[in-house]
DNA sequence: CAGCCATGTGTGGTCAGACCACAAGGTATC
DNA sequence: GATACCTTGTGGTCTGACCACACATGGCTG
């Protein structure tokens, strides 16, 4: 066993046991090396993974912010381990594209019979939003995949939601390259901005088929058309 | 930017850029400390979150397994992520086993329209050892893990497949310490194994739906039985 | 000559100690 | 009373050293 995993294993312990909880602060790296008995750079290496398992969020200087702060941020590390796999090629586009119309179809369709009301006042503000002409395309992106993600957490799964999410910021890069490219921009954002403006009402009158259908042709008639898939 | 973020955006980019492939090796901590004008401990940390998001594997000594060297293992980190994050309560257990069934039933619906017979004796295999009534508990769990994770690749997607198998190892040690408490084991083994059977019937002869909704009870009640949501 | 064993060499693993940049909070000054 | 300064504690970084390990090489031994 390295010396980090040690510190990494006792972390975590703290953690399962409730010693350790969401926005409580880590011993310094100085007290927690004395603790365990291990050297400096050994807790730095464990708190840099415990970082970029998004557990942790470390900040410099004094006060109550200071320190490695216990955080919960599943998302960030799925996005950069999906970003880095897709980067070596050995994660194909396709089956992100297939994932995502498979979770977002289950989504809409669980939130069209679970939703209140007043829970689509998000992802219809988005919407709302998208709908200023003089959006420039990549706060458009940005708006698209936040409206999805709040698609998708009105079914009441956080890890569904966690994965969504990731799905979407690991190839919001692909997907703004390839939007540049589009022949005819206007067009299809009327068109974006149509189906999810469909989307939305399905799920509000609760045609929870419907929506799934809607959101699962919105999406790969998107990635068909930017030839992404 | 901190300093070990300077070279894993380093480390990225080659990736991207096709100049380090799988199977190849990092230069050594000091030499590419040397590269890029850091210090050792800061090419350390950088190497430590590869490895943590299964990007590269680290092994001491000397020979052509030595070193860092670049692999593709999207499963080990995100098995390591959702554990420590269900370790913080934030991750509720019903959401993961929802999210299982989710995967799971598309998969096999997915799996029996296009498998091939061929395809279908790894999992058969599994389920032959898995009739071994001499068979540790322990063991029968992870064979029982390796079942759903084969039916899941069937499907042929590399991204739920991936997620299937960390699910099902992130929550693994859950399953022990719930199964062990069970009032009557050999009876629940025998029905998880007539269920597998039923399963993979149901694929083979391509009744995608049934299958489906075999799975989703399968898996559904096993975890009613264990109490575990 | 064939096999074994000691040694060399390069690798990651770990440590100690030092210094820097930063941010908060107390303190002295105006 | 407000402001500027300084103390203090934090993570960030570096240097240099030593250890454990595993393969490669060579010589030694049978």
């Amino acid at each position: 066993m390295r010396t980090h995993e040690l510190v990494l294993r006792q972390v975590e312990a703290d953690l399962a046991a409730g010693r350790l909880r969401l926005g409580d602060r880590l011993p310094g790296e100085r007290a927690l090396a004395g603790q365990l008995g291990v050297s400096r750079p050994s807790v730095r290496e464990a708190i840099r993974v415990l970082e970029a398992m998004g557990v942790v969020r470390t900040a410099v200087g004094s006060g109550p912010d200071a320190g490695a702060v216990i955080v919960a941020e599943p998302a960030s590390p799925l996005t950069a381990t999906l970003r880095l796999h897709l980067a070596t090629s050995h994660l194909p586009m396709g089956d992100i594209v297939q994932t995502r119309v498979l979770l977002e179809s289950w989504a809409v369709r669980e939130a069209a019979g679970r939703a209140e009301p007043e829970e689509l006042a998000a992802p219809r503000h988005l919407l709302d939003a998208m709908d200023d002409p003089e959006l420039p395309r990549e706060r458009f992106h940005l708006l698209d995949a936040e409206f999805h993600v709040a698609l998708a957490a009105l079914a009441g799964n956080v890890l569904v939601a966690t994965i969504m999410a990731s799905l979407r910021d690991a190839i919001h890069g692909y997907v703004v390259a390839a939007a540049a490219d589009l022949p005819d921009w206007n067009a299809t954002v009327d068109m974006l901005r149509q189906q999810h403006r469909a989307v939305l009402a399905a799920v509000a009158s609760g045609e929870g088929e419907r929506a799934a259908a809607l959101v699962a042709d919105h999406i790969e008639g998107f990635y068909r058309t930017a030839r992404l898939a």
